[in-house]
DNA sequence: AATCCGACAAGTA
DNA sequence: TACTTGTCGGATT
């Protein structure tokens, strides 16, 4: 269950009649236990409470029901029960049907309302539905609470008005339930005045059964678009006379109102009647998008990003600035005031804005440094210099570009609100200004300049041709004349299977005159062509969240040096941490903060964040696209090895729908004798057999012996079988390959031995796995092989200075390794070896295989199982590190950032290859 | 959660 | 342009 569903079965918990032997079973099922879980716990098997009346839930929590006016003495019995300690519940909650009273025990904290009242804590109880992990959504009940029950009203309102379910109307009913949302803001902050609430008024000019409730919403916003001098002559009704003046194209444009039937009409009184005072414009926005998009409301109430995060990126970018400058200012009056001037005229772009989280974040922060600037120089109810124009986005969706611009209204009234009083905010808050900040548009299509004008010129700037299709320029100028610019954002990530022909045409446009192969990248990279190529007009920092995809592997050679070229540089970064949002069913994505900029400063900021989730901060001359401190490099995968080395290649590739491998189990079916098993089968290698020692055959027809095997009925079905889904494939290579269907894609053999790596491994080995097979092995495409190896190279792979090469420039999605012959073995920096030297390392790589060796039939995966690795097997690999780490330096490094110093500096030396930039 | 495996893009001839 | 090879990341278990 998400947060939503909790919060909707919990407020109806809350209304039903009290039933004090039911209730605990009732609570437990609003929090997504299973029927039999319940059932279970009724009949008592798994019920350990030791109070009359009591549940307890092992693990989780013992609740009891209790007489009137005993909720007090019951939770003290439930605090003192042995049982709640020894089956480790995690919170106790008594209750009489008036009053509610809770605690948890992990952290003390403890709730005491009426019982009508307790759906108003349901975040506190999030963890016993498993959702622990993040802070803030206990901290906004009030969010989630609001979605849930617009989220009703959207979905009754849509079925009650089919037609406005269309593409076209969607807009239409977005900009709806926008106006919908003000009004109820307005009414529980007095922006309405307290004689006409909405919700009120709404309640009573409807009642009656009378379906007219579309009518009086109408007529309402139409009172809100109008002037009051003029309103006489609308013929405003007199009911409506006493709502301000809003518009600011809130109440304008469309003004058609849909039907209300009377559950839609129930639904949004019972909104109104929610305290929209504790709105987190932040929170509720990312939260109510999921609102207008069918896909995504599945996991409504799930999708935000959290505070911590978007600091991640806001703090580096320019708050620490800032905030280092207010504490230079300290009282002095002429630097506080430059401060505050400098920060009017600051601006934010987001051109991937959603629901403007970044933006209304940014804002936030701002006002704070100002407020405190304010107080420091005695002019505390000053009115804020910060223009909210200043903030600008660009967003696809139509909801949440419209909720954006509400978050952002929102917040300069709570910010008001916060810092000046309320009388001050209502005083200057009507009429809205009319001017739109958020565009909705394709970013990587739209003319950036145009929305976010160049600063200081007055002069409009047209697109470059060679970059941009030239728009129209923006009509509303920014007030920052000489003012400073930040991009910033998370745009949305796709790799390129993921991407529509559409997006893939995005991607070629942003990237026009910079970088012309662009089927490799990710969706995401376009954000920073725009914002690159931005930049060369007017100075600018910019920096987003990405995918760490693109700052590894393959990307990297395409992306990097375009950007680098035109004069940026990286001036901080986050390496690759993991991204909980908790919406597309749970994914989490590993991403990584680059921050760019025209005008550096000589320190770059380097942030690693570690498994705790606190961020280690290091300062470096330079950060290149690798994330790595001093180090400006871009390795390029090559086709042929450099340094001397021999070739890797790519293992077999079946594409043979499972009928060319055969399980040890099934090669008794295939009913051949001693002589046709020795010739056609052969023993294959994949991942798991190198990891797993798993055993596993491969039919293997060479041309010369096709016939023959063709003459074999289990063979020629098999065979057969590869053929129809060969042919079956989208794919034309695919599709060739069924002209020989008895062969694997490649026919790669060794011919006396081949050395085997799995393409990926776990992060946690300490050593890559490698292995040594004979000469009847075949290797899989799982895998990469140097066939008739010389024994030392298994030496320099099991080394830990090829593992930090390989964590280096190849890497993937997650944090595991992916090795790659192109980008990891033919590139890996080696010096030239002696006769001497070969000797040595073939030495130490027998060593590792007799070690490993005295522990069969132990597989890889436990032999390098970190936690229990033997020790003779250790001594060997150290010995290797020992000996090769003396052919690069004559001594042991002493550290990973020393290997990976070395190493990328015998790159650039050997590779005769520039530092980019 | 780890491995499997085909599609697709880029490289090569 | 046709053929070859390596990488991506969803599907699968």
């Amino acid at each position: 269950m998400n947060p939503v569903e909790i919060e909707e079965a919990v407020t109806g918990l809350a209304e039903e009649p009290f039933d004090r032997a039911e209730f605990p079973f009732q609570f437990l099922t609003a929090f997504g236990n299973k029927k039999t879980t319940i059932d279970r716990l009724r009949k008592g098997n798994t019920n350990q409470s030791d109070l009359l009346g009591g549940v307890l839930q092992r693990s989780n929590i013992h609740i009891a029901t209790c007489d009137p006016g005993t909720a007090g003495q019951t939770l003290t019995a439930l605090r003192d029960s042995p049982k709640t300690g020894a089956n480790k519940a995690k919170f106790i909650l008594a209750t009489d049907g008036e009053e509610f009273q809770a605690e948890d025990l992990t952290s003390g904290e403890t709730v005491a309302c009426d019982f009508a009242d307790f759906p108003n804590h349901f975040g506190f109880f999030l963890p016993l539905a498993g959702i622990t992990t993040v802070q803030q959504i206990r901290e906004s009940s009030f969010d989630i609470r609001a979605t849930s029950r617009l989220n009703r009203l959207y979905v009754t309102l849509l079925q009650d008005n089919p037609e406005w379910a269309s593409p076209e109307r969607r807009t239409d009913m977005n900009h709806f339930m926008a106006r919908l949302i003000f009004c109820f803001f307005a009414e529980d902050t007095d922006i309405f005045p307290v004689t006409s609430g909405f919700t009120q008024t709404v309640e009573r000019m409807s009642a009656g059964g009378a379906d007219n409730t579309a009518q009086v919403i109408s007529e309402l916003f139409r009172a809100m678009n109008t002037k009051h001098d003029e309103r006489d002559a609308a013929g405003i009704a007199r009911w409506a006379i006493g709502f301000p003046y809003v518009n600011g194209n809130l109440f304008s444009g469309s003004t058609y109102v849909p039907r209300f039937s009377k559950i839609a009409r129930s639904y949004l009184i019972h909104i109104g009647n929610l305290d929209w005072t504790k709105i987190n414009p932040d929170i509720f926005g990312s939260m109510i998008q999921a609102v207008a998009d069918d896909e995504e409301r599945g996991a409504l109430g799930m999708h935000y990003t959290s505070v911590p995060n978007i600091l991640k990126v806001l703090n580096p970018l320019f708050l620490d600035d800032l905030r280092s400058h207010l504490e230079e200012a300290g009282d002095n009056a002429r630097k506080l005031l430059n401060l505050r001037s400098r920060i009017a005229k600051i601006r934010v772009f987001d051109p991937a804005c959603g629901s403007g989280n970044f933006l209304v974040i940014a804002y936030k922060e701002m006002r704070e440094i100002e407020a405190e600037i304010n107080r420091r120089r005695g002019e505390p109810d000053r009115k804020t210099d910060i223009p909210l124009t200043n903030f600008r986005g660009i967003e696809l969706r139509d909801f949440p570009a419209e909720i954006a611009r509400l978050a952002l209204i929102i917040a300069e009234f709570q910010c008001d609100v916060l810092y000046r009083g309320q009388k001050e905010a209502l005083a200057e808050f009507l009429p809205l200004d009319s001017e739109n900040w958020i565009t909705c548009g394709n970013a990587l299509r739209l003319d950036w300049l145009s929305i976010c004008p160049p600063t200081g010129t007055g002069v409009k700037v047209r697109g470059d041709d060679l970059f941009q299709t030239p728009l129209d320029q923006s009509e509303i100028d920014f007030e920052n004349a000489g003012g400073e610019t930040y991009i910033c954002g998370n745009p949305p990530y796709k790799g390129t299977k993921n991407q529509s022909q559409a997006e893939k045409d995005d991607l070629r446009t942003a990237f026009r005159g910079l970088v012309e192969r662009t089927g490799s990248l990710d969706y995401v990279a376009g954000w920073f062509a725009k914002a690159a190529i931005f930049a060369q007009k007017t100075p600018c920092s910019f920096a987003f969240v990405a995918t760490n995809s693109i700052c590894q592997g393959g990307q990297v050679p395409v992306l990097w040096p375009a950007l680098l070229g035109l004069g940026l540089e990286i001036s901080f970064g986050y390496q690759s941490f993991k991204w909980r949002n908790l919406a597309s069913h749970n994914a989490v994505v590993t991403v990584i903060i680059v921050g760019m900029t025209t005008t550096a400063a000589a320190k770059k900021r380097l942030f690693i964040v570690d498994d705790s989730g606190s961020d280690l901060e290091v300062l470096t001359e330079t950060i290149g696209p690798y994330l790595i401190p001093n180090t400006q490099v871009v390795v390029s995968g090559l086709t042929q090895p450099a340094f001397g080395k021999q070739p890797m290649a790519l293992g077999n590739a079946p594409y043979d729908g499972g009928h060319l491998i055969v399980e040890k189990d099934e090669i008794d079916g295939l009913g051949l004798d001693q002589a046709e098993r020795e010739k056609l089968l052969k023993p294959l290698v994949g991942s798991s057999e190198v990891i797993k020692g798993k055993h596993r055959f491969a039919i293997w027809i060479d041309d010369g012996s096709r016939d023959a095997a063709l003459s074999l009925p289990a063979i020629q079905s098999r065979i057969e079988k590869v053929r129809q889904m060969r042919l079956s494939s989208s794919d034309a290579g695919t599709r060739a390959m069924a002209e020989r269907p008895h062969q694997f894609r490649e026919m790669k053999a060794p011919r006396h031995s081949v050395m085997v790596i799995p393409i990926r491994s776990s992060e946690n080995r300490e050593y890559l796995p490698i292995d040594l097979f004979n000469e009847r092995w075949r290797a899989t495409n799982l895998t990469y092989a140097i066939y008739d190896p010389e024994t030392f190279n298994l030496a320099i792979i099991a080394s830990r200075l090829h593992l930090v090469w390989i964590g280096a420039v190849c890497g993937r999605m997650k944090t595991d390794f992916s090795y790659s012959n192109k980008m990891g073995w033919h590139t890996f920096p080696l010096p030239k070896l002696t006769e001497q030297n070969k000797a040595d390392l073939t030495r130490c790589a027998e060593n590792i295989l007799l070690a490993r060796e005295a522990h069969f039939p132990a597989t890889i995966a436990d032999l390098y199982d970190p936690e229990a690795m033997p020790e003779d097997l250790r001594r060997a690999h150290e010995e290797n590190d020992e000996v090769l780490e003396r052919i690069y330096i004559g001594r042991r490094f002493r550290n990973d950032t020393e290997r990976l110093e070395k190493l990328f500096e015998l790159y650039t030396k050997m590779t005769g290859k520039k530092a980019a930039a």
